[in-house]
DNA sequence: CGCGCCGTTGATATTATTCAAGACCAGTGG
DNA sequence: CCACTGGTCTTGAATAATATCAACGGCGCG
């Protein structure tokens, strides 16, 4: 395992989509009907063509749903580390589907302070928080160099009117949001240090399996502060528990870069029944 | 104070609407359009004569839209102390607004812990985490002897489809609803346990406040346990830190009746500033 | 090089949990 | 009427978990 401080990219990154160059015409072959000149659009990477795809808002779309989807938005915006793409506050105008990259989503309490309340990464969408409102609760910074595709909502939702796969897909996208805040006051409510850690390390792990990188091996974009404050834990708290962990050999820890060498103890760690093996 | 074991119903509690009895005829002269026979309806409380109204689903409707969504539900369900009004899995058919009582909402972990998520009242929205996914996630359990209004989501969705007005009602309580949790997050997260049971407390106040009960007087539905679980704090905890903010004199409580004794210290517990006083 | 941020670790303090005992109260059945 | 029971609530003492305070090392960066 190498320090990543430097490297800005996992332990083990597949980046393909990214770099493969446009091909116009190519995908012009589509089975489709009319949509508008791709030539005049500044690098703008179709949802047909990203590798994310299946993981994104048009996931399970048909090919001429997606087609569909792929003309809400016009391109991509760039963030560099550090940049907010949300504010709390701020009025409701877009989802985000990350392109590229990572963020974190934090909510603000009235005095101030202020908690992380979840990390997104590639393929996941951002701004769900508004959807209701019409403005947003919660800021979103970029954890490093990112790119994000904007899905205005009105457009989204003049399509989802008439079209009921990407309805679903807008259902489903809040239905996981539920779904991971319950998760998480479940883990702020009733778990201890180490099941926090080891659950959110897991959760991360399954997150890039699922994206064809490594799920035993990756680095994570965030401080120790950073996962305490996601965690309801001190930043000492979240150092110790990584070291201790260590220590019972269940991961290797180095910085940033983590290596999961026993999954079957840590999910044991968090409560979830561990098939013995096989199937 | 009173010892309210036995009494069900808040310290000063101006229940009128449901004694009310329906006046057949009366209603009808609202200046609407068709709609069912009233008449064959078993003991239906209509929206336009409920006290609780403007807290409920239809907050904010026209008299027109109101009834309107009045003709959505046939009728009220009652629930004895304990029942189930839903269940996490169970298929998500409608809302539930309730209208006398109150409920626990809870959620589940996957080895079987249970976290109580939220209490409700009467005026307030059950049923929400199921809009996503269309099954539910919660588990919702009768506090006390209480009745729900059914509102099925098929004939919701179709109306609000036309209707802006009942749209936009939904949007307000799916906002609630985030708003809510992230609250809870937040508390979960960063407050110690008098913070919590401080932040708790003066919750259940406002929300009493609103509805015309007392605001500094009121019966708790739970046990401590129960709160504890909300809070993810012990039961025992629960019951010192009580104990503590009455030594303190910031409430006096003898088992589930509470009297909030001085709000605005309670208030800066919370770390909410305090307005000095005046305006 | 020196600075600032990040991460680790130790010593100590604080907070919350656990274990245990007992009080209170409502309901039950003798 | 009483005793008995089960559930709830309170409280104390011991313990465990986490936070706080403080020191230091590593690393990237100007």
């Amino acid at each position: 395992m190498s320090s990543s401080r430097k490297t800005d990219s996992p332990a083990t990154a597949p980046d393909k989509a990214s770099v493969v160059p446009l091909r116009p015409g190519r995908e012009r072959a589509r089975p489709t009907a009319a949509r508008p000149n791709v030539v005049t659009l500044r690098a703008k990477t179709h949802c047909i063509q990203c590798t994310l795809r299946e993981h994104c808002l048009p996931a399970g779309l048909e090919a001429e749903d997606l087609w569909e989807f792929d003309e809400l938005f016009e391109g991509q915006r760039r963030l560099r580390k550090g940049d907010m793409l949300l504010h709390a506050g701020g009025t409701f105008v877009a989802l985000y589907a990350i392109r590229v990259g990572s963020l974190k989503i934090s909510i603000l309490a009235e005095d101030g302070r202020e908690q992380v309340a979840g990390y997104q990464m590639a393929g996941e969408i951002i701004g769900l928080d508004g959807i209701a409102t019409g403005c947003h609760t919660c800021n979103a910074a970029a954890l490093e160099d990112s790119e994000v595709c904007a899905v205005p909502f009105d457009r989204l939702e003049q399509m989802a009117q008439a079209n009921p796969a990407i309805r679903n897909s807008v259902r489903q996208l809040l239905a996981a949001e539920v779904r991971r805040n319950h998760g998480h006051m479940l883990l702020l409510g009733s778990m201890r240090a180490e099941e926090r850690v080891a659950s959110f390390l897991l959760n991360l792990a399954e997150r890039y399996r699922r994206r064809g990188y490594s799920g035993s091996e990756f680095v994570l974009r965030m401080t120790r502060e950073e996962i305490g404050s996601y965690l309801g834990l001190k930043l000492e708290t979240v150092s110790r528990v990584f070291s201790r962990l260590q220590a019972d050999g269940l991961i290797q820890a180095q910085g940033r870069d983590v290596k999961l060498l026993d999954p079957p103890q840590l999910n044991h760690l968090v409560g979830r029944e561990v098939p013995p093996s096989g199937l």
